[in-house]
This record gives C-alpha cells, structure tokens and sequence, in this order.
DNA sequence: CATCAGGGCCCTG
DNA sequence: CAGGGCCCTGAT
C-alpha cells in the first residue's frame, strides 16, 4: 500500500461567517456517516481535501462565539507541493477558501429564515435549540456520487464498510495535526480499477455504479462549477443522466451540494417513519402517508428542505446527547 | 442453520 | 408503469 504522506502547516486563515453562527452544529452533522477523512471534537474539525487534484488536510477551529463568529482554518499541504508563481499560490489558496465557505455556508443569511419561522409552533424551538446552524458538509460533486451510490439499498453499517474499503483502497493516507487520514482520489482515480476488483471490494452491483461515474468525470463530461450556476432543473436533468443515480440520490446533491434549500418532494419509507414521529407523534408502525408529510412540509415555502434540516440536524443532536431509544431502533446503526 | 429486507436503480415485458 | 434482480450483511 502506498505510504503516508505527510503535510506542513502552509498557510492560515481567518475567515467570519454571518451571525449568528454555531460552529458545531454547522461543521459536525452526527447523521453523516463518512468516516477515515475527518475527525470532529467540539470547537475543531480535521478534514482531508482535494483540491486540483492536490490532497491537502484542513484544521478548522472555532476562534469566536455565536455572535460574534470567527473560523480559523489552517492549510496544511505536502512540503514538496510546487507552487510555482505567487500569483499562482494566492489563486491555489484563495479559490480552495472560497469553496470552503461555499461548502459550510459561511456566507448563509439565516435572518428571513428565522424572522418567518422563528415562532411557528413547531419549528420554532427547534431553530432556538439551532440557532446559528447551517447546512455543511465537504464533499465535491464527485465525491458526493460515490457516497451517495454506497449509500444505495444498504443499512448504515454497510454503507460506512463500503466507503471506507474504498478510502483505504484508492485514497491517499495523510497526516497532518498529529491525524492521520484518508483523503479521497481525484475524479478519474478509478480508471486502471477494473469492476471485478470493485466487485471483490464487497461493493456489489454498485460496482458498475462507481466505475461509470468516475469515468464520467475522468472524461470531463460534466463541470461541477458550472453546473452549480445551473437552472434548479437542468442540474436534476444532468445529474439523472448519470447511471446509478436516482430521485433520492439526486435530491441529496441538490440539497448538500448545490444548496437548493427549497427542493423536497422525496421521503424514503426510514426517513418517512422517523418525520411521522417527529411531526404527529405517530408510532413508527403506523407512519403517516408521505403525501401528508410533504403538505406538512410545504407551509415552510422556499426554505423547506432547510426546515428539514432543523428538524432533522435537532433530532439527531439530541439522539447524540441522550440516546432517542426508538431513534436508534429506525436507524439501526 | 436459513431466510429476508435493506438509506435504490436499471431494465424488461 | 409494475416488478424482478442485484451484492452483501446483520437481524431474526
């Protein structure tokens, strides 16, 4: 197996989101279950990053408070990374801090959010308990498909396996911050992996899933920035295209990775038990039918997926803090 | 031990 | 447009 490679602070940044701002419920989501390329603790989040095909680790450490945010994010990178002109480097740096705050929202305005549903019944206590929090989370589009793929038909245990297998099998290892992590291959990584060995991995039929969509975007086929500027519609349509990839993948990707806080019309039979619970108090073997959880779900307009957010990001903070007994039953981790 | 459904998707008829 | 098949795993 190729070795550790090992990353020198390089360069820091302070950067200051909108208030208000938590930094924890923002940087640490406790229902993400990618593991091996980051590590969280309150207040610090170690993260791997690649960044134009360079793998770099990320120490992101809260230096504010709620109201008065300030995030400080060290770059570390491999000491042998030539950059070779100033200008170059600024560029390299600058544009990876960009989609850093693109990815953790830093720039996110909660005020209209919380002004509309600052009181609604249901709601409200929620965004109380939340207040500051944002959607997060690192993964490229790229990356983003493959999680989403092992995520496919698959209980959380098997999800987390397989993901990891492949980090092991395929990413580079670094260090950095006295971590040690896996950071993931670039798009295209997967070209001399033929589907057998895939399949070999445990990855079963996804197997073909993966190798087509790294082909896809070995090729260039599809741009990530781009496609972000996109109409809401063009993105589902280019993302639908893409073999393996459904309505529940896709409405994943549009919510974490192109930020559509508005789109919600799909809710899978786990989750619809576990929104029947938390919105009519119904046992989880009599769920509510999805059509009245998405009318449920509709006074929240525009920002109805970033509702879902609250309350699901609230559900599982709590789960975190006091074991939800029939939580952790629904979810069997 | 065997059986089965699971945080979907593709393909066929 | 409904439903079978797909890989593997842990639950029963």
């Amino acid at each position: 197996m190729s070795k550790t490679i090992k990353l020198k602070l390089r360069k820091t940044f302070f950067l200051k989101p909108t208030a208000p701002f938590s930094f924890d419920k923002t940087i640490h989501k406790p229902d993400h279950f990618t593991s091996g390329d980051n590590i969280w603790q309150p207040g610090i989040r170690w993260q791997t990053w690649r960044w134009r095909g360079v793998p770099l680790g990320l120490k992101i450490e809260n230096s504010g408070s709620v109201n008065k945010p300030l995030v400080k994010i060290g770059i570390y990178t491999s000491p042998n990374l030539f950059l070779n002109s100033q200008e170059f480097k600024n560029r390299f740096f600058n544009d990876l801090i960009g989609e850093v705050s693109y990815f953790y929202n830093f720039n996110l305005d909660l005020k209209e959010f919380y002004r509309l549903f600052g009181k609604d019944r249901k709601l409200g206590p929620v965004i109380k308990r939340m207040r500051g929090m944002r959607p997060g989370q690192p993964s490229s589009l790229y990356e983003y498909l493959i999680v989403g793929i092992v995520l496919q038909n698959a209980s959380v245990r098997r999800s987390i396996n397989m993901f990891r297998t492949l980090l092991e099998n395929f990413g580079t290892q670094v260090k950095f911050g006295r971590k040690e992590l896996w950071c993931f291959w670039p798009p295209g990584g997967l070209k001399n992996v033929s589907e057998l060995k895939l399949r070999k991995l445990k990855l079963g039929y996804r197997a073909k899933s993966i190798k087509k969509i790294d082909d896809y975007f070995g090729k260039k086929l599809i741009n990530e920035f781009e496609l972000r500027e996109q109409p809401c519609e063009t993105q589902r349509r280019e993302l639908l295209a893409l073999y393996g990839v459904g309505p529940a993948t896709v409405w994943y990707i549009l919510f974490d990775v192109f930020h559509r806080w508005d789109v919600f019309d799909h809710i899978s039979p786990w989750e619809q038990k576990i929104y029947s619970k938390l919105w009519f108090g119904k046992e989880t073997t009599n769920p509510v039918s999805v059509d009245k959880l998405l009318r449920f779900i509709n006074k929240y307009g525009k920002y109805k997926h970033l509702a879902v957010h609250y309350f699901w990001e609230d559900l599982w903070w709590q789960h975190k803090e006091q074991q939800i007994d029939w939580l952790r039953k629904e979810i069997r981790a």
